[in-house]
RNA sequence: GCGCGGGUAGCCAAGUGGCCAACGGCGCAGCGCUUAGGACGCUGUCUCAUAGGAGUCCGCAGGUUCGAAUCCUGUCCCGCGCACCA
């Protein structure tokens, strides 16, 4: 029967469906032996690709690895519908959004029937849930995932919702959650916080938190009227990401032409322009407009420093962004290179002073003032940067470079003047920030947040900074930090160098907001108008597997905080929850978590939070292995350009089996891997080929154990393989197992069909021995053929029989050295003919002598004294010894040559291999060996002894030396 | 900038002190098999070499060591994450 995967893969996947195969209950196996693996729930906002399949199909080889190790495995699933991005594919898809009906038709193949039946939210998810061709539970069943679907669930279920609000109550009672004003992006259109997937322009840009130095006028008034304010003073507060140059300002800015506001912010009298106006009322101060005017008005004032107390001028500059910060600038000419030309174009241009009632003298008179010293530049940073760049005008390209350069300079490397008292002589990085809330607790200075470019949503308005009132997490909470810290200190991170990053991530978390007001999911309990956001309300969904399908025989009014202090908590009340609770402590804890690495810096750190507030120690999560991404041919997969692999796709042109093992096989988890057609293809070759041989073993006869010294050195590789393939399954080494349970070992077979007589009954014996030890290793990777293989092989599937252990009778490393010394043998031999382009008639093999066996002993002993501790044998040692010997001492020059090569031989070897080889009888395995040599290369084999005074037509029989006979060929 | 990872032959990629001219795959070349078929098998694929040899090589530059792709120092380049988002 040829290899057939659709056909063979179908039968098995409907063999377990029937059986319900992979649903697992308590059963009597001790607690100690169930594995409990999970991934994270899919976000069903698209169908599933082949990246995803490998992330659900490394928790599947695992799990399937233990069960053939005797564990009890659950390894459940549910949906995550939770957030917005549902929600905003449905709207856009509304919208009829071209992109967005490109995408899923293009990318996903959605016919365009069925496009209507994605306009409500949970229609689409349902739809990528298990209705599409791509959906995930399709290519979850067709990938042969041993899920147990019972437990299935998605998030807005009432019952998952009643456990969410547990949760949240509980945590809220704990005293981890808390009420607070928080930034969020806002958009202002819609009114209404927004996502990066909302944005349609600034995706990329993140806000930043400008310090506002409120510089002050006493006698402004709007008009140029000067003198009625009376004692109010006018706040002109001056928007800088580096408030440490303060003491460096000599004058301002702002566009002559902008649109200003004189309003009262919260009790002080500010003069900022429109936009910031609105985003400063949006920052929760109360701002009320008295008066608007143009630029023009400001400029010429005078307005006092309110660290140093001088007054500094206001000029007018185009290029002020009355939509960037506070819409008046400071400028510090002597460390910002724009200021510096800035200030020199001003100078230049009189007329334009003139015009603005600004006398030029004035303007002449100001001189960059220095407020710190860096190494490299001249007293003037500013000036010395845009000098030796040679740059002179404000509009080269060139000074963007420049001042970037010099603003990261100054801030690791700039050391402040004197005159900041306290902070003179500090390098501004370690300062600026106690520098900013020193002055800000003081009042003179402000803060606001804005982004540095222009942000626009998917709705088409602008988007500001807006505080809005929030609950956040407490992650900064130093008991729930020390609680993470150790759960993380506890956990098995795969691979290990992740650890550090959860502990950077659980010493830099903060307050997390934990709510929206819109989107899918579980309302805040005690404020309906808002939803607990995605990555909180996945933190201990783990445990809800453990009892989902049992919670559907509840009624969902019986799931009360109560039931579920019970369920979760062991608190005495709720006999059912108890009753439940059993199970849940069965499957406690999660043995393995695998998720995505770009995932440790919130959700799985929020997981082991979570679980660390509310379980005891023994229940926090063992392991998390983390994987990497997929790429495609080479490049990221992008649903919107069409750029993915579908898994139906795949596995109807290759076969599920082979998804799967190149998936598994082409790196490990943590790595990320290629999706290249070109080797997933020959992967389906290399799968068809072992079918094909297996066949024939299969079907072949089936020998009987009459071994010769191939098929035993066969037996001990394979033993080895066993246990190579058994540690790196421990570690989630996918690739490492899979590499040496089916490449590597091909290797060794194709070395066994060549040396050996496959029709003798040893070696058929040996085949099916190998192939069915094969085939139980690979049955986590490629299931659907090794169970079949195995079956039809033994009568009973792989999956069935226990993971093999090494067999102590077939480890043998003297016969693996044996073997070795017949490949350089072959390998010599093929050189010389290579290298003198003959074919021999005669192949003499002369071993070496006794005498110099005895002085390899010596050699080894000499090694194994050094017990391996650097150097090796000690060549002056073994000489002395050697040369005690008075026959050997008579070879002088020949036995110096023959101890220096055996002692560099012995470097390389460690000395387990060298005792190893001191007991071979070398003649004894070429003789063996020798119908074998023949065959290999036709021609006649002489195995004879140096001692024997062979024939030796070309003196070479003096050149053999242990393990490396001499050859001559004829 | 901070944290993590990485730079190995035409490409992908293993190797983290000696068994390394460096696993494996792809590609390429030759041979075999064959209705010359994107199948399979064997061999080769840094340079030189008519006896199993020699030289050069693992981002770049130094260093440690009897010995370095592997350890140390410096340097250049690349990828990912940096929050309220799945």
């Amino acid at each position: 029967m040829s290899y057939d995967p659709q056909d063979l893969e179908a039968r098995w996947r409907e063999r377990w469906a029937a059986s319900g195969r992979y649903e697992a209950d308590p059963d009597g196996r001790d607690p100690e032996e169930s594995t409990f693996v999970t991934v994270p729930y899919p976000y069903p906002s698209g169908g599933m690709h082949i990246g995803h399949a490998r992330t659900y199909t490394v928790p599947d080889v695992y799990a399937r690895y233990r069960r053939q190790q005797g564990d009890n495995v659950l390894f459940p699933i549910a949906w995550h519908v939770t957030g917005t991005p549902i929600v905003g594919a449905v709207e856009r898809l509304k919208k009829g959004d071209e992109g967005q009906i490109d995408s899923l038709q293009n990318a996903f193949g959605v016919p365009e029937a069925d496009l209507k039946n994605l306009e409500t939210p949970m229609g689409f998810a349902r739809y990528f849930i298990e209705e599409a061709e791509c959906s995930y539970k399709s290519g979850m069943q067709q990938l042969g995932l041993s899920i147990d679907w019972r437990r299935e669930f998605t998030t807005t279920d009432e019952r998952y919702q009643r456990f969410i609000t547990w949760q949240y109550e509980t945590l809220k009672d704990r005293g981890l959650l808390e009420k607070g004003l928080h930034p969020v992006k806002f958009c202002t259109e819609q009114e209404t916080p927004v996502t990066t997937h909302d944005l349609l322009e600034g995706e990329d840009v993140e806000y930043q938190e400008y310090t506002l130095v409120k510089f002050a006028s006493s006698s402004f008034e709007a008009g140029g009227a000067s003198g009625g304010g009376g004692d109010t003073d006018t706040i002109f507060p001056m928007a800088t990401l580096r408030p440490e140059t303060v003491r460096g300002v000599t004058n301002a800015y702002v566009d002559p032409d902008g649109q200003y506001v004189i309003a009262t912010v919260d009790d002080e009298r500010w003069i900022v322009s429109v936009e910031a106006a609105e985003k400063l009322e949006y920052q929760a101060h109360e701002v009320s407009i008295e008066t608007e005017l143009t630029g023009e008005g400001i400029v010429g004032e005078t307005v006092e420093n309110p660290i140093t107390g001088e007054d500094v001028l206001i000029l007018p500059a185009d290029f002020v962004d009355t939509d960037s910060g506070s819409g008046v600038v400071m400028s510090v000419p002597a460390h910002s290179p724009d200021d510096y030309l800035a200030l020199q174009e001003a100078k230049a241009d009189t007329g334009r002073l003139e015009a603005y009632g600004i006398d030029p003298a004035q303007v002449e008179a100001i001189e960059p003032v220095p407020i710190l010293s860096i190494e490299g530049y001249g007293e003037i940073p500013a000036k010395d940067a845009v000098e030796s760049a040679g740059i002179d005008a404000s509009s080269d390209p060139e000074l963007k470079t420049v001042t970037q350069e010099l603003y990261t300079s100054e801030f690791h490397r700039g050391e402040l003047d004197d005159a900041y008292g306290e902070y003179g002589g500090e390098v501004v990085e370690d300062v600026r920030e106690d520098l900013k809330d020193h002055y800000q607790s003081q009042g003179a200075f402000g803060a606001m947040y804005d982004f540095p470019e222009p942000v626009i949503s998917r709705a088409g308005g602008k988007v500001v900074v807006a505080y809005q009132d929030t609950w956040f997490l407490r992650y900064n909470d130093e008991a729930w930090q020390a609680k993470a810290s150790r759960a993380v200190a506890n956990l098995d991170a795969i691979p290990e160098n992740t650890r550090e990053q959860y502990d950077h991530t659980v010493d830099w978390l903060e307050e997390w907001p934990c709510i929206r007001n819109y989107g899918l999911g579980t309302a805040l309990p005690w404020d309906q108008d808002f939803i607990i956001e995605p990555l909180s309300d996945s933190t201990i969904y783990m445990s809800y597997y453990t009892i989902a399908h049992r919670l559907q025989e509840i009624p969902v009014e019986e799931l009360t905080p109560e039931f579920f202090d019970s369920l979760l908590l062991g608190a005495e009340g709720n006999e059912t929850a108890l009753e439940l609770r059993e199970e849940w402590d069965y499957w406690y804890p999660i043995d393995y978590r695998c998720s995505a690495n770009d995932l440790i810096s919130n959700h799985l750190t929020f997981f082991l939070y979570h679980h660390a507030e509310l379980f005891e120690e023994p229940k926090w999560p063992q392991g998390i292995t983390v994987m990497g991404m997929g790429l495609l041919e080479g490049e990221k997969m992008s649903s919107s350009k069409g750029h993915v692999e579908l898994p139906n796709d795949a596995i109807a042109e290759y076969g599920a089996d082979t998804v799967r093992f190149f998936l598994l096989n082409s790196s490990e988890p943590w790595q990320d891997f290629d999706w290249r057609a070109e080797e997933v293809g020959s992967t389906r070759n290399q799968l068809e080929r072992f079918w094909n041989r297996a066949e024939e073993v299969i079907d072949g006869p089936a020998g009987e154990r009459d071994l010769e010294q191939v098929d035993r050195w066969l037996l001990a590789r394979l033993q080895e393989t066993v246990a190579d393939v058994t540690a790196a399954m421990e570690n989630f080494e996918t690739r490492t197992a899979s590499q040496t349970a089916f490449y590597r070992f091909e290797e060794h077979l194709k070395w066994y069909r060549r040396r050996a007589d496959l029709e003798r009954p040893g070696a058929r014996w040996t085949l099916r021995t190998v192939l069915e030890t094969r085939l139980r290793l690979l049955a986590p990777f490629i299931p659907f053929m090794a169970n079949e293989l195995h079956e039809r092989l033994t009568g009973e599937p792989a999956e069935d029989v226990p993971w093999p252990d090494p067999v102590p009778e077939f480890q043998n490393d003297a016969v693996i050295a044996e073997e070795g010394l017949v490949t350089d043998l072959v390998a010599d031999v093929r050189d010389i003919v290579d290298v003198t382009d003959t074919d021999p008639e005669i192949i003499r093999v002369y071993v070496a002598a006794g005498w110099k066996n005895d002085v390899f002993d010596t050699v080894v002993e000499s090694a194994v004294d050094q017990g391996g501790n650097g150097g090796g044998p000690n060549q002056g040692a073994v000489m002395g010894q050697v040369m005690q010997n008075e026959a050997l001492r008579e070879k002088g020059n020949a036995v110096n040559a023959l101890v220096g090569d055996l002692v560099s031989f012995a470097r390389e070897r460690d000395g387990d291999t060298l005792e190893t080889l001191a007991a071979v009888d070398e003649q004894a395995v070429y003789d063996d060996a020798s119908a074998f040599l023949e065959r290999e290369f036709d021609a006649t084999v002489q195995v004879l002894a140096e001692d024997d005074d062979p024939e030796d037509p070309a003196d070479k029989a003096r050149h053999a030396q242990p393990f490396r006979p001499a050859i001559h060929l004829e």
